[in-house]
DNA sequence: GCGACAG
DNA sequence: ATCTTGTCGC
């Protein structure tokens, strides 16, 4: 693939990281997709058991024919502590050098995170999207700020995630009984859109196959090289 | 001051 | 995220 430049540093202290995200989070466009995404990345990242190496993989999945198109790993330090509402300092650097080994052009990046469902409207989705230029959306396994109410026990069943007055993402079930995941958008993608994408590629269980594939792949090569 | 807190 | 045993259900 052939991404944009570095445009900032990731080494920087915590507040800055927050200046830094309010600054970026301007510049995210809640758009439609310009065509039905066929090729579609999921990213996930596993952790060394010292902590200190990163292991970021991408799997792209074809949705129509569903299988699995390409796979990319790397490793890198962890560079950055998990500070919830920073995930992305920590993580998206790992994901970005993956992306790069890419040679397909995916039509969406879906992340294991929030996207605009984030304290300052900039989850790791957002940030790795505005910076790759690409569009994304976010499908987090868990909440990180904003309040819903439990969705109905069928698949597709939602309920909006609102946080100071905003409507953020969904929480959308896309399993009977398994707690369901929460979808925002990334970058250059509607809400509207995300969700269709994320249950339509929801097949046998909760989590997105190029999400739960890439977890899957990020875990193994972590257990085949410490 | 206290609880919450993506991965 | 990672660690970690058994357990319930299809």
């Amino acid at each position: 693939m052939n991404l944009p430049r570095a445009r900032h540093r990731w080494n920087i202290s915590p507040k800055k990281a927050v200046l830094l995200q309010r600054r970026l989070a301007s510049e995210v466009m809640d758009t439609p997709l310009e065509s039905p995404p066929r090729r579609v990345a999921g990213g996930d990242v596993s952790v060394t058991q010292d902590g200190s190496g990163l292991i970021a993989g991408w799997v792209v999945w074809d949705v129509k024919n569903a299988t699995v198109l390409e796979t990319v790993v790397a490793r890198q330090p962890a560079r950055f502590p998990y500070v919830p509402g920073l995930l992305s300092f920590r993580e998206a650097p790992s994901l970005i050098a993956a992306a790069r080994k890419l040679v397909c052009e995916p039509d969406v990046f879906m992340m294991d995170g929030q996207g605009l469902a984030h304290p300052r409207r900039f989850g790791i989705a957002c940030h790795f999207g505005v910076l790759i230029d690409r569009p994304t959306l976010g499908c987090a396994k868990s909440r990180l700020c904003g309040i819903h109410d439990t969705p109905a026990d069928a698949v597709g069943a939602s309920k909006p995630l609102h946080h100071e007055g905003q409507l953020l993402g969904r929480v959308v079930r896309t399993r009977p009984g398994v707690n369901p995941v929460y979808v925002s958008i990334g970058h250059r993608i509607a809400l509207a859109d995300a969700i269709r994408l994320t249950l339509k590629c929801c097949t046998k269980f909760r989590l997105p196959e190029p999400c739960r594939l890439a977890h899957q792949l990020v875990t193994k090569v972590r257990m085949n090289a410490p």
